[in-house]
DNA sequence: AACTCGTATACCCATATGGACATATATCTA
DNA sequence: TAGATATATGTCCATATGGGTATACGAGTT
């Protein structure tokens, strides 16, 4: 099972979630809309779907892709903490800095 | 360059970043909490460095790292959209399935 | 049943990637 | 200057990955 950055890496799976943003396609809708070739689309649908991010519906000859909830929410999740870093600001990590190393300070005398 | 996606598909390179979160940290430091060796660290260091995720400050013969402040940034806002996205609820998916692909719909008579 | 459309898979290939090991480079120290 | 410490780089290798092309499969259609 690989993790969802893996699965992010990709910029053509990206275009796919990105195409996909607006609700449920074909295929072939995904073809046009991300220009790439048919087997491509299908590969990387196949490696979106075995790693959860998206589930197929089954529509006579068509399959209809969507994203699935949550699917990207433990990446979402890892970033979110540094997210909240840089909005803070980098001044704790110096702080962070003078205090760890040395747990209890000497004072040199 | 490559992008930042790319950059956290690699689970090393995230757990570099992770032993960043405290603070400035030397390859040593990263090399004991990380549990790689010496010259994958300083090969996946250099990596973040040149695509601006971290930062580095010599002091004497150590090399001290720090995330860069929104490094991240353009993968948590690519995320960002997903978030909005699920946190509302999948609805709007089917609702925009049903209207665009016949954007007049024709009431058949 | 033959045919067509929509989709999936198989196979091949070129490339990127990360680790291990050895070694180079730089800074400090004796 | 010789030696030790801290970090970087070079080389080799095994593997993963994505694309392209051809082809297989499945569901409608005639």
């Amino acid at each position: 099972m690989p993790d969802v950055f893996r699965l992010l890496a990709d910029p053509s799976r990206r275009r796919l979630l990105d195409a996909l943003r607006d609700g449920e396609h074909s295929v072939t809708d995904l073809v046009a809309r991300t220009r790439m070739s048919q087997p491509s689309v299908s590969k990387q649908l196949r490696i979106l779907r075995d790693s959860g991010a998206v589930t197929l519906r089954t529509a006579g000859r068509q399959h209809l892709y969507s994203i699935r909830e949550g699917a990207l929410r433990e990446a979402s999740d890892w970033l979110s903490y540094y997210d909240r870093f840089w909005r803070e600001g980098l001044r704790r990590m110096d702080d962070a800095l003078r205090d760890r190393p040395r747990p209890r300070t000497r004072r040199r005398r």
